[in-house]
DNA sequence: GTTCTTACA
DNA sequence: TGTAAGTA
């Protein structure tokens, strides 16, 4: 999962692999949610990594998250460098996004992470359910 | 032509 | 958030 180059992305390229308007973009900047470069001319010049927090924005965005808590929740790039843990936590998110999505049934298993969250985050829901030994 | 900041609705 | 103005 290593980013390659963090060659210089436009703010052209930021809004269309985004689907964000550049206003919003800007806005998430001020706000401190993402720390593109800047060329001489003062112009944004995005990296991968500020590619994928603004996916991630959106996603938290449209989840009902507020500025503030996705600001919380994501940290700083820097932050995540520097403790282990936050990358474990931005797993543990991710894997809980992932499980926020349906989950018709466990047969077949069309969502293999709400799965692996029932299994490892909901012990409680589990030991609520009654399994019938099939074996 | 595109992006940036500031400001107003 | 959208848009207008004036720049770079």
């Amino acid at each position: 999962m290593s980013m390659k180059k963090d060659k210089h992305i436009t703010m052209r390229e930021a809004k269309e692999r985004t689907g964000l308007t550049s206003r919003q973009i800007r806005y998430y900047d001020e706000q401190n949610l993402i720390f593109p470069a800047r060329s001489k001319g003062n112009q944004r010049l995005f990296s991968e990594s500020d590619l994928q927090r603004l996916l991630k924005i959106k996603k938290l965005l449209a989840a009902g998250n507020s500025i503030e808590t996705i600001r919380l929740k994501m940290k700083t790039p820097q932050a995540k460098e520097i403790d282990p843990y936050a990358q474990l936590s931005e797993f543990e998110d991710s894997i809980n996004d992932y499980a926020d999505e349906e989950l018709d049934s466990l047969y077949p298993v069309s969502n293999r992470f709400a799965l692996l969250k029932k299994l490892t985050f909901n012990d409680h829901d589990i030991n609520d359910q009654e399994f019938e030994e099939e074996n």
